[in-house]
DNA sequence: TATCAATTGTGAACTATATAACAGTGTGAT
DNA sequence: ATCACACTGTTATATAGTTCACAATTGATA
């Protein structure tokens, strides 16, 4: 494995650095690892040792520089230049997903929008452009497109992944719910809302879990 | 913590189960472990050890029973009753889960709507009737709710996961891009896009991921 | 300047999760 | 009837991720 990062760290510095930039919006200059870990329900430890990952260190008396550490995690986390991502599925589902991501991150832009149902073929939803999935290629390769979302029903969610691969993107963001099946260069997140309601469901049921906003470490 | 069998494990057969539903679809009686493993990308193994959580058994020759495991997973899973589900938020995000999650699962289905915005009160939107967030309560002593989502916008996201567990839920399915601070009696699922899509963005750039079709066991 | 209090950075311990290894089992072929 | 095979069930091992615990640091205070 060649990132000596984890999973979990990386996903966790990007949720730091959106409410690290809620904080300096508000004036916010220094933090503590024990306030960070409250706002993100994290610990403090787990915290330091987050920014341990990225090789950010703070001072024993002030903290961490607010500004500084959105700062460090970007150079951590993002492309040098903008990555351009497609959507592929314009139902409802991808509609909303288009209109989540506006603006939302800088360099990391919904650039095109596929779809096999002719009638949404060469419009313009939300700003975005929207072409047949058999452009997906042509598209990629003139853009530039770098990651995928799979917004389409599960009976297409593979051939959508496919045709993803063959265009060359790297990493996939799927909501589809269906596990999908790409080479081990390609990068899968899921998001498996069925999944995701059923175990709430069965936990809901369950009683207690341990959840901790009390980290251990400040009582 | 009360409950034996580990959290990934209970997503884990939330897909099995859909996986199966679809094979018994097209007719099929009997599975190995490895064949579900490669259609849930998963490892051999790792389905073995997620039936035995389960207490399922198979027969070492014919493998595992189909319809029945179909049960035993529900037996497990399932609320012997109907639980209920209450959205709260109904902009583009509301309204495209509202439709993805309808008839999906017979024993667990949204009933009820939840805004702030005067305007969409007292409508019904896609068969679902649509309440002011400060009904909650009400509506929701009334028809016993189980379970909420949140999808509103991060500002919104605390007050209403409060609204919700003052209603007495005790499982949120939380989409909105900010943590929830609730006590530790009630269970929270985060499905954060903006994370994941970051996380996608980063890993497209790394190359390499050993993610496995291949198991080990069976080359 | 010396002491104090709060916090950081990090090795070590722990917990959760996944993989591997293999004895046990049931059926079909001989 | 016995054997060989392909699988299961489960224990053992490995890996990933989290928390603990404490020495080191630094600014404030007397």
């Amino acid at each position: 494995m060649p990132n000596t990062v984890s999973q979990k760290t990386i996903g966790r510095l990007s949720l730091y650095r959106r409410l690290l930039q809620a904080l300096a919006n508000k004036g916010v200059k220094y933090i503590y690892s024990h306030q960070i870990a409250v706002i993100a329900s994290a610990t403090a430890a787990q915290v330091r040792r987050d920014w341990m990952a990225i090789g950010y260190s703070g001072s024993p008396t002030k903290g961490y520089e607010v500004a500084e550490l959105i700062d460090a995690i970007g150079k951590f986390l993002d492309s040098p230049k903008e990555q351009k991502v497609a959507l592929v599925g314009i139902g409802n589902l991808g509609r909303a997903i288009l209109i989540f991501f506006a603006g939302r991150r800088p360099k990391l832009n919904i650039v095109a929008a596929f779809d096999n149902d002719p009638y949404k073929v060469n419009r313009v939803i939300h700003g975005c452009k929207c072409y047949h999935i058999d452009q997906l290629k042509t598209v990629s390769d003139e853009t530039g497109i770098d990651v995928g979302i799979v917004a389409v029903p599960a009976s297409e969610a593979q051939k959508a992944a496919e045709k993803m691969v063959a265009a060359g993107i790297k990493g996939i963001l799927n909501f589809a719910p269906t596990p999908l099946r790409v080479g081990n260069n390609v990068y899968v997140e899921d998001i498996d809302m069925t999944m995701s309601l059923e175990k709430v469901a069965f936990f809901a049921r369950q009683g207690n879990f341990e959840r901790n906003f009390t980290s251990g470490e400040y009582e």
